[in-house]
DNA sequence: CCTACCGATCGGTAGG
DNA sequence: CCTACCGATCGGTAGG
């Protein structure tokens, strides 16, 4: 909340106060929290216990202790990082002018960021009830900005006639959902992104839109039928 | 998996073997398991303790192993009770000829019976790494002819012109996104199911797409554009 | 980053 | 459906 509220994994710098936490202490911290996303992930956040992931890590549990206060703040730092991820990547498509081909990046980028890091996101959706009040509010917030850059460019789609006339934050949800859902089925050897991504933009916004971001000559083609 | 594979809350009847269930323990029963998905959804199954559920139920927790077997049974029952309703209400839709009419009802009723009952599909969903692996089995069995269900309805869609033509797992995967999402943002008071079953088959289908079931005498509109 | 250890919680059982 | 209780697991700490 005060002095340290910039950024990702800046709590905690080294053991001195004064020095920043040196690129090995780094990198450990992040192979932690990657490796407990996936063990939350395949246990859940209760059932996996920090003696699985010290083990994992090839630590004793104690020893997680020095990079992380709490198992609870540990599971703040996968939710920080997946929301932070996936908003980053949303943002870039805002200066996308064009309704119809914002729209498709929108979906393209968060189908793409979702099957790209199935762990984050599986913890991130499913645990939610386990993340402690104050971390949940910030969490929170963030997830709003995300929902309120769908509902906009849905509604600006629909202002258009790119897709169908309705209401923003239902039409919002349901492409959120559509596109997330894919942390529950997608398997990386059989399944691509890609694919899928384009699946949804069709479905959305009829069989030839726009592939994605400036390179493609904002190619208008009329919907189905 | 032998004599007792035909139904819902069978296993177990009263204490004599040879005694149907009376009709207290069935209700009790009933409230027991929906009060175990309201706990599991809040806590997640692992957090939400039997005692938590005793106490919800005024009993003490040794009670409830006169009802079930164990924890892991009481988990299987909630699965069970989602998936199970959810299959019969979409094999409802099946004798709908018209393939557009087809697919948008069973994008309504998918909206509908996860929009209504959140806590058994919140377990559904987002606790299935607790599910042990016998149960699961059965569940997986049960899940796949739904996605089959809706795998052919796109396919039927899609010949017709009627969506975009897309492959047929990743439309019904995207479909199945959109309209189970529900439970993650549904809130009774403020959200309306119809609303947002009209808004997932207006974007899927078009802004005309037909309400539901026999009634609507198959209006057939150009889509968007 | 480790060894040793504690307090609390929890699923489940005995026995009625 | 209850009282009493056990064994195991787990997050976290002391102290280095």
């Amino acid at each position: 909340m005060s002095a340290d509220s910039a950024g990702t994994a800046r709590r905690r710098p080294g053991r001195p106060r004064h020095t920043e936490p040196s690129p090995e202490y780094r990198a450990r911290m992040t192979e932690i929290v990657e490796t407990a996303a996936q063990i939350f992930r395949a246990k859940g956040y209760d059932a996996g216990s920090l003696d699985d992931l010290a083990a994992a890590l090839d630590l004793r549990k104690a020893s997680l202790y020095y990079y992380v206060r709490s198992k609870a703040e540990l599971l703040y730092l996968i939710f920080d990082r997946a929301i932070s991820t996936a908003l980053s990547r949303i943002e870039s498509c805002l200066d996308i002018e064009d309704p119809r081909e914002r729209l498709a990046s929108l979906i393209r980028d968060q189908a793409i960021t979702i099957a790209q890091e199935p762990s984050f996101f599986s913890v991130f959706f499913d645990q939610r009830p386990r993340l402690a009040a104050d971390y949940e509010a910030e969490i929170r917030a963030k997830e709003r900005r995300y929902l309120r850059i769908f509902a906009k460019a849905v509604a600006a789609a629909a202002a258009e006639g790119a897709i169908a006339p309705v209401e923003a934050r239902y039409g919002a949800q349901a492409i959120l959902g559509m596109t997330s859902w894919v942390y529950k089925w997608f398997e990386p050897g059989r399944d691509d992104p890609e694919a899928f991504a384009q699946t949804c933009i069709d479905l959305v916004l009829g069989p030839s839109a726009p592939a994605a971001r400036p390179s493609a000559p904002g190619t208008k083609t009329a919907p189905a039928g």
